[in-house]
DNA sequence: CATTACCTGCAA
DNA sequence: TTGCAGGTAATG
């Protein structure tokens, strides 16, 4: 599912209605992989008792702060969703983990492809963790001079560099094809390529892109759903994503899908030309 | 950088 | 039946 807009709002929502309430007990968790630490034991002995004292996103990681210095930090990877149900509802054979609160209402993590992860982190995990992703692109840190500075750098292609978790934090598959459209950049430029004007343009298209994803509450192709339940819309408002063969917002050409680092990648090929940039240098 | 693996459901 | 899917880690 969920990259950076829908993790923004699979977090607040679940902020909004269980921050304050305490973890009595994990109810259910039959598929192991799923915890990647601590240890199963430890985890399960860990979090009974904790209070829930916040909720963020750090890339594409939903962050629970609990009390007594832990955090409870899960990753939605492809087919994952965390909602809240009231007592009494039943899981189905796809949520894989259940947290009971103290108000009797349950937290479920549901996931068909079963890629999805949780971690209990102490102070120092959590460090780690911040420390493994790159600048988040919402905040104010995140300047096109910044921005420069990360791809000039680097000699790879520009889609498979904003898919670098390392570099920008919770860019994914879509919202790196929406921000290229946005800034009339072919998927294949390579990064250390981009004119000033041209990385101005990038660091807006991210940015407009993120935040017309977080304006209509993410996108829902299948699975992702926000912490009441609730689908997104933002797949109504794509401009180059899953819209082969549809006529660009622009200019009208088809849209046209390629194989990028052995992700799908869609784009104009107009208002993305690469011809335009090999002629400039001569190529 | 490319390939494979991890899983399951769904559309072609 | 085959290929593909919002992600990431491991392996040549």
């Amino acid at each position: 599912m969920p990259e950076l807009p829908e993790v923004e709002h699979a977090a607040r929502s679940l902020g909004a209605q269980i921050i304050g309430r305490r973890i009595v007990a994990v109810t259910k968790l039959d598929w192991e992989r799923m915890v990647e630490t601590p240890t199963i034991d430890q985890f399960l002995d860990l979090i009974r008792g904790r209070e829930i004292r916040a909720a963020s996103r750090r890339a594409k990681w939903i962050v629970l702060t609990l009390d007594d210095g832990w955090t409870l930090a899960l990753h939605l990877r492809m087919s994952g969703s965390v909602t809240v149900h009231n007592s009494g509802s039943q899981p189905d054979q796809y949520t894989h983990l259940v947290l009971l609160l103290d108000d009797g209402r349950q937290v479920f993590f549901h996931d068909t492809r079963k890629f999805g992860r949780a971690r209990l982190l102490d102070a120092q995990g959590l460090a780690a963790l911040d420390t493994a992703h790159g600048i988040e692109p919402l905040t104010d840190a995140f300047t096109p001079e910044v921005l420069g500075t990360l791809l000039r750098r680097r000699s790879t292609r520009i889609k498979p560099l904003l898919l670098n978790q390392t570099v920008i934090a919770g860019i994914g598959n879509i919202y790196a094809d929406e921000a290229l459209w946005n800034a009339q950049l072919h998927p294949l430029r390579l990064a250390n390529s981009l004119t000033d004007d041209e990385v101005a343009r990038l660091h807006s298209g991210i940015r407009l892109a993120l935040l017309q994803g977080i304006e209509y509450g993410g996108s829902t192709l299948r699975n992702y759903r926000n912490g009441y339940g609730e689908a997104g819309s933002n797949q109504d408002h794509f401009n180059v994503y899953d819209q082969t063969g549809k006529p660009c917002a622009r200019c009208g050409t088809p849209i046209e899908k390629m194989v990028v680092g052995q992700r799908g990648t869609h784009f104009c090929p107009f208002c993305q030309r690469l011809e335009d940039y090999e002629r400039h240098i001569g190529a």
